[in-house]
DNA sequence: GTGGCTGACATACGTGGCGTATGCAATGTG
DNA sequence: CACATTGCATACGCCACGTATGTCAGCCAC
């Protein structure tokens, strides 16, 4: 029995966000009973409720999580790319991807800006917009695309992929209907680049 | 007193959703009491039970009725427009302006999403997804612009603008981020041109 | 026009979920 | 070895949604 104390308070967050993970992703934050997921976690409400103060503080660790977990997802993808304009399509093809996935796209698109308000103002703040901004900059450093502000166009291609997301995944074939966000996704970051050269 | 049967039903269903138009604008729609904007319309809960089902169909009729007016808005706008290009460019711009609007952004953007899921999927068919389709074919046919997909291309864009949207209205400078923003968007735009210019 | 019917709306009630106040037990500290 | 602290449970009140039921006004047959 070596659980020191802070042990077992990481370990009771930890339970409490995979629970609330997997009902917020299920049956979405306003449905999701707090009775229901403190009792799937082993626990009460009590715990919840020290811990993270109310539903919202729950949700926000839970964005949390998820979110240093697409960030590092995102930095393996651009670290294994060759050029900084490849890093920069395949990061954001990815994403899109992860935007597909049900838990991702339900709470971090869906039900975080209705209940938290605007991404950039989290607490997590937004790893991705962040990787995506250093990626803008890299290309401009290198006289790749055209200097812009790397915060609003930032801001513009997140905001594209996540519609394009939502379209895709309640798509009657979303395999085509990805393949066409992709082929429509390169032409528009086309227009940042420098030198033209027709698709 | 030339008050029909269906003339107060209109006007009974017309104080309702005006009602919940600035109760969700102003609270959001998870914290509006149906009982008080029920009060603020001079009737009951009962009413709107009767008429909208429950509250999420009381969503989708305020959701409606601001599409049409939306939608509206911006068929005047490429109206006026000179060129097929310049009226999609100004119909992108006049868009982010709307979505600043707290009652646009707060309902359709934030709540709407989250509550009734993806926008394409909506009963009041987005119109402002259509229109922005629309021009995106006018602007192929014309061979402005590169063939790609209308609803992906359309998607990707109404995306960009929102998310961009979403920042802006909650910058330390709005001003300044929307002419970013503005730059940022033209610059992605071109590239969908067939004949290449560089801004 | 009158009696029945339909439909618009109000009232009353049950249920469930959130937040808070309180209690308890185990751990760390002097 | 007292005692404060803290992690968590239990108990309670409140608010809001949905539903079941009631009522009254307008429309239709005859």
């Amino acid at each position: 029995m070596a659980q020191k104390r802070a042990d077992m308070i990481t370990e009771t967050r930890g339970k409490l966000i995979k629970a609330a993970r997997d009902a917020f992703a299920a049956k979405g934050y306003a449905e999701s009973s707090m009775d229901d997921l403190t009792a799937k976690a082993g626990l009460t409400r009590g715990a919840l409720y020290h811990h993270f103060g109310d539903k919202k503080g729950l949700l926000q660790a839970v964005i949390a999580q998820i979110d240093e977990e697409m960030m590092a997802r995102l930095s393996v993808i651009i670290a294994q790319a060759s050029t900084t304009w490849d890093g920069f399509i395949d990061e954001s093809i990815a994403y899109i991807k992860m935007s597909l996935e049900p838990e991702i796209q339900r709470i971090v698109f869906l039900d975080g800006p209705s209940v938290l308000g605007d991404p950039s103002q989290w607490p997590s703040q937004n790893a991705c917009i962040r990787s995506t901004q250093r990626s803008i900059q890299k290309l401009i450093d290198e006289g790749t695309i055209r200097t812009v502000n790397t915060e609003a166009t930032a801001r513009l291609i997140m905001g594209a992929l996540l519609g394009a997301s939502l379209w895709i995944a309640n798509a009657e074939d979303p395999q085509t209907a990805s393949e066409q966000v992709a082929e429509g996704f390169v032409a528009l970051a086309s227009g940042l680049l420098l030198e033209n050269k027709t698709a």
